[in-house]
DNA sequence: GCGTTTGATTTGAACATTCAAGTCCATGTT
DNA sequence: AACATGGACTTGAATGTTCAAATCAAACGC
């Protein structure tokens, strides 16, 4: 391995970018395993399923377009198709065609799914604090999230222009 | 660490903690599938595999025992026997019995495997670079591993403790 | 010595995700 | 009117991951 530091050809890393690019590695490796385990484990549902739920729970009427479903909860028409088939069999959610003149399709949270996700939300949130939240300082919170907004704008630009859309003022 | 109102009766998050929540959720989402994405595109690897490949050319001979390889590639000791098996296939790894008296399996690098990831190296790291590493500054990235260093400590203790192992001082 | 337990690894089936078609239907085009 | 075009999904097959069971050999207990 070339083991140069220069800018833009010899691609490697200084030891001190290295070490702190492993730390996040393992961050993005271990989190979300840690997630959909407790998820999986207490309610039953992988992430990207709780996800979905939360984002039909999140909308005026718990009804969403299946495209507009797709960005919001960030997984391809496909992934979303099989998973909202799923949780259909599951009986959280419905599809249904949209209003008039709108001949998409859209997914409906059900009663049960709304209980369902009441009944999985809390566990997950304590999971977040205890492995997240509570461990870190309000600055180092903070630190996390601008360097996560940073990143994010790289990684899927137009997930970032609709997800952080409230942004603070500076 | 924080202290806020509840630890564990009331779980919600204050709006605050949860757009850096989101931020940070939306990092783990996207991050690891832009990788993905480069790797397989480049190079035909899955992010595992070249990790795989990765502490095995870290290693004295590129000779590790399978067990202590999944800790290192943090994968479970199935995921990594199954890895293994499509790196063999490939040509990139073999399996080999350990030395005398430990009775455990092997995996090894072969010339094509480090071939392999010299190659790939560059460019996953390129996109490190370029995703990561180059649009924060030397402030932000330090206070991410920072708090990324806190969460992994509470994601996965065993982990932390074998790649964390040259703590800084202060 | 013989049967059991334990540790390390592999295997196979179930399930999720991706990828590349396939379907359906409305809207242009000629 | 007939036909291609494009959008919005859905589907099925291929691939990867998980989970539980199978293997296999050394070490242990009696």
């Amino acid at each position: 391995m070339a083991r140069e530091a220069s800018t833009d050809d010899v691609p490697w890393l200084t030891p001190a970018q290295l070490e702190e690019w492993v730390a996040l590695a393992t961050l993005i490796t271990t989190l979300p395993s840690a997630l959909d385990a407790q998820l999986k484990r207490d309610a039953g549902l992988n992430s990207f399923e709780y996800h979905v739920l939360v984002r039909l729970s999140d909308s005026p009427h718990g009804v969403v377009p299946m495209s507009d479903l797709a960005v919001m909860a960030q997984g391809s028409p496909s992934r979303l198709s099989h998973a909202v088939t799923r949780l259909e069999r599951a009986g959280y959610v419905e599809r249904m065609a949209c209003k008039e003149a709108d001949r998409r399709t859209a997914a409906v949270l059900t009663e049960a799914g709304r209980k369902k996700l009441e009944e999985a939300a809390p566990g997950h949130v304590r999971e977040v604090r205890r492995l997240v939240v509570d461990v870190l300082t309000p600055e180092q919170l903070a630190a996390l999230g601008d360097a996560a907004r940073v990143i994010v704008k790289m990684t899927a630009p137009e997930v970032a222009d609709v997800i952080f859309s409230r942004k603070r003022p500076g």
